[in-house]
RNA sequence: GGGCCGUUAGCUCAGUCGGUAGAGCAGGGGACUUUUAAUCCCAAGGUCGCAGGUUCGAUCCCUGCACGGCCCA
């Protein structure tokens, strides 16, 4: 006869594993203590205590006591001793337990902690025989049971799906999960301080926008229901914030999210974070300088130099950056003068001739458009600066007094990627409404991305911009570089899934 | 939208040329007063992504679907 199982409830897998937790909780409760107190005060972070027990040699014990709080991340037993490695966002410490120090009652309530349980610790900072900084315990208390078992302590969160879902484990799991987000906070604030510092003023424009614009996207509608009309979720402030510009304000920025209801890739995300600046009285050569001035300042910050890591490449972020025109850079690369094959048929079939796929149906400006993203860009590793656009590709942008066929306009790329598109500013209303007019023309002829007139942005060019330099940057594609990820989704803490 | 790959225990992964599966870690019981991927002993844990098909028999072969990854558009 099999004897009566004393050792937990009939489940199996994860569901046995949580009542297992939830037992201890239980047990807890039943002697009258809370498995998740308020507080834990005086606590010190798990670096102070390093800190304050650097001197201390080995097997000496400091005097005094800490206390120190965060999640129990590995246990090793030694029957009336044992070690438990204690981590909060600062780091990790040893906890070291011993029933001729710590009692019985403390010894029982370390046997009943589990791997993921939140616990605070109490004790003279030691050091062991093997060198090993640890709080000698005196006291500990379980701050929040953890009622479902973490990922493996060693090979941690691999699976991609359940890192970007459950982001939350894959921090616990991943210093460098922890690192990289830590990372963009800094390169992001280093980049408001910038500004800041440059007299820039930072607004905040609308997200929900009855009329979307500044970008060529395909937005995600809403609807409100008071106002019983649909609103758009911005594609991009840019109109908003050059009216700013008009208003006077003359430098603005603004940070934050715009949504593009379009595909998810490495590189893309429905929701996604850019920086905007506009700057009176400045062109898009001013602004390249701010750019490269502004990038090297958020790498510094975010990682400690101007030098990153990307794709296996060292890309060196300093300024200067290098320049390229356009059209000399394109020739250059693909063996194509975009400017001999003014029309859409000739260039196709030259892209087609050099080996570049080149769609039927697309237009001249789209078709240049592909031919820099498939010759060109993929080589632009280390900081570029491309400059001059053909200004069809450019509806926002001014025209170049020498050569009205190109806009005063640049992209800069790095790591093979485009990371910033800039120009001078097109404040002429007339000319913007030509443009307005072009862009109804080609969502005629069925182009979805091309975003509709909006008659009151016209209105306050005509009340008068004045020369105007903007700037917008991917911010989460800055971070990929600066943090040597690969994709966007490792970059933002909750990407886009599927249902 | 297309192509390729993946989905097996809570986690990380093996594996089955078609006969319903293993390890390490975690969890349970036990031993251990200087461990640190602690160690040792014992026991347990699986609708092999979902749905069909082929087959005496499918986790494995086929089809579809879902989710994910990479590449292309």
């Amino acid at each position: 006869m099999t004897p009566a199982r004393r050792d937990g409830p009939a489940e199996a897998g994860l569901p046995r594993l949580i009542a297992e937790r939830r037992a201890k909780a239980r047990a807890l409760r039943a002697r009258g203590v809370d498995p998740f107190p308020a507080a834990f005060a005086r606590r010190r972070t798990i670096a102070e205590a390093r800190a304050m027990g650097e001197g201390l040699g080995p097997g000496s014990t400091a005097e005094g006591s800490v206390r120190v709080a965060g999640r129990l991340v590995a246990q090793r037993g030694q029957g009336r001793m044992a070690f438990c490695d204690l981590e909060d966002a600062s780091g990790r410490i040893q906890l070291w337990a011993r029933r001729d120090l710590l009692g019985d009652d403390g010894m029982d309530a370390l046997d009943d902690w589990d791997l993921g349980d939140l616990v605070g610790a109490e004790g003279p900072l030691a050091r062991t025989r093997r060198g090993e900084l640890s709080v000698d315990l005196r006291s500990v208390v379980l701050l929040a049971k953890a009622l479902r078992p973490p990922p493996d302590k060693h090979a941690g969160l691999r699976d991609p799906e359940t890192r970007h879902r459950q982001r939350y484990l894959d921090l616990m799991a991943d210093a460098g999960t922890r690192e990289a987000f830590v990372a963009r906070a800094r390169a992001i604030s280093a980049i408001r301080r910038f500004l800041d510092d440059r007299g820039f003023v930072e607004v905040e424009t609308p997200t929900l926008q009855p009329i979307y614009g500044g970008a060529a996207a395909r937005p995600f509608v809403t609807h409100h229901h008071a106002l019983e009309r649909d609103l758009f979720l911005r594609i991009a402030p840019e109109l908003y914030l050059k009216r700013c510009i008009v208003g006077g304000l003359e430098r603005v920025y603004e940070l934050g999210k715009s949504f593009r209801n379009e595909g998810v890739s490495f590189k893309h995300n429905p929701e996604f974070t850019s920086l905007e600046t506009y700057e009176a009285y400045a062109d898009y050569r001013d602004v390249a300088a701010m750019l490269e001035t502004m990038v090297s300042h958020a790498a510094e910050a975010a990682t400690g130099s101007t030098a990153v890591s990307f794709g296996g490449q060292e890309i060196d972020l300093a300024p200067p950056w290098r320049r390229l025109d356009l059209r000399e850079a394109l020739r250059e690369a693909s063996g194509i003068d975009v400017r001999r094959h003014a029309e859409a048929d000739g260039l196709r079939a030259a892209m087609r001739d050099g080996g570049y796929d080149a769609p039927d149906g697309t237009g001249w400006a789209k078709l240049v458009d592909g031919l820099l993203a498939q010759a060109l860009e993929p080589s632009l590793v280390q900081p570029t600066i491309v400059l001059d656009y053909p200004i069809e590709l450019s509806p926002f942008a001014k025209r170049r007094a020498d050569d009205p066929g190109v806009v005063e306009r640049f992209e800069a790329f790095a790591g093979g990627m485009e990371i910033a598109n800039a120009f001078t500013e097109l404040n002429d209303p007339d000319d913007q409404r030509e443009r307005f007019a072009a862009l109804a023309a080609e969502r005629e002829a069925g182009d979805e991305e091309a975003p509709p007139s909006d008659a009151d942005f016209l209105a306050a060019l005509e009340y008068g911009m004045p020369p105007t330099g903007g700037l917008g940057v991917g911010i989460d594609r800055l971070v990929m570089l600066l943090t040597g990820r690969p994709s966007i989704r490792e970059v933002i803490l909750f990407p886009a899934t599927r249902s």
